[in-house]
DNA sequence: CACATGATCGCCT
DNA sequence: GGCGATCATGTGG
């Protein structure tokens, strides 16, 4: 029996987004670039999920890049196309949400038009006001934190739904590079520094490894 | 601080 | 049948 995934999971009351500020979407063309670019300009973006009414969201500290058929570490390495990962290769701005280990949930958010396979991965991020750091470090508790389940996979973040991006404010952040975590299997690709992180966030989801670089 | 391990299940070979 | 784009907890220095 397959389990059944709810799209109706509550996000952590912490979260609950200002309704007085005029948060504004991220357009289509904004996806629709090098999926390099894109991970670097998700760090400060704003992923909101609605629920019940209410706007619930954090800000986004960390992500990875993953290139599709000629990246190892991608879902869709040498063209993989199954069912599973079948989201990966819709048109930039949908959502690919995998399940991990049997019991935690990773979101991404699918980059280049439509056939491409490349996405970047939501690693980390920050709540508004005063949530506590750990609750949204690390690609699986962002997820819990704001209901996120594989039931979501699929979807379009730009069509009017419960899961959307929010162009960030202020000043722009500094941001630090290095490898990916958790993909030694990689071979060569686990070395590239497609992992982008706000060198100014304790909410990154492990301590900058050594070899991290600004850039 | 640095590892080491177990949990738990869908996916792919 | 093996293992993973993770996390919490435990041990030892």
């Amino acid at each position: 029996m397959t389990r059944e995934y709810r799209t109706d999971i509550p996000p952590d009351h912490r979260l609950l987004l200002d309704s007085k500020r005029a948060w504004q979407e991220l357009p289509r063309n904004f996806f629709l670039r090098e999926t390099v670019s894109v991970a670097r300009d998700l760090i400060g973006v704003w992923f909101a999920r609605r629920h019940q009414g209410d706007w619930y969201g954090a800000r986004i500290v960390e992500a990875e890049a993953y290139l599709g058929s000629i990246d190892a570490a991608a879902h869709t390495w040498r063209g993989r196309r199954t069912a599973r990962v079948e989201p990966m290769y819709k048109e930039g701005g949908h959502l690919y949400v995998f399940l991990i280990y049997g019991m935690y949930h990773c979101a991404n958010v699918v980059t280049q038009p439509e056939g491409i396979g490349q996405a970047v991965l939501l690693r980390a991020a920050e709540g508004p006001r005063g949530a506590p750091h750990k609750l949204l470090s690390g690609p699986g508790r962002l997820c819990a934190a704001l209901g996120v389940t594989v039931a979501f996979s699929g979807i379009d973040l730009l069509s009017g739904g419960d899961l959307r991006l929010f162009q960030s404010s202020g000043p722009p952040p500094l941001i630090g590079t290095s490898a990916r975590i958790g993909v030694h299997y990689a071979g060569e690709a686990k070395k590239w520094p497609l992992r982008f992180y706000d060198l100014n966030s304790p909410s990154v989801s492990k301590a900058h490894p050594a070899k991290a670089r600004r850039s």
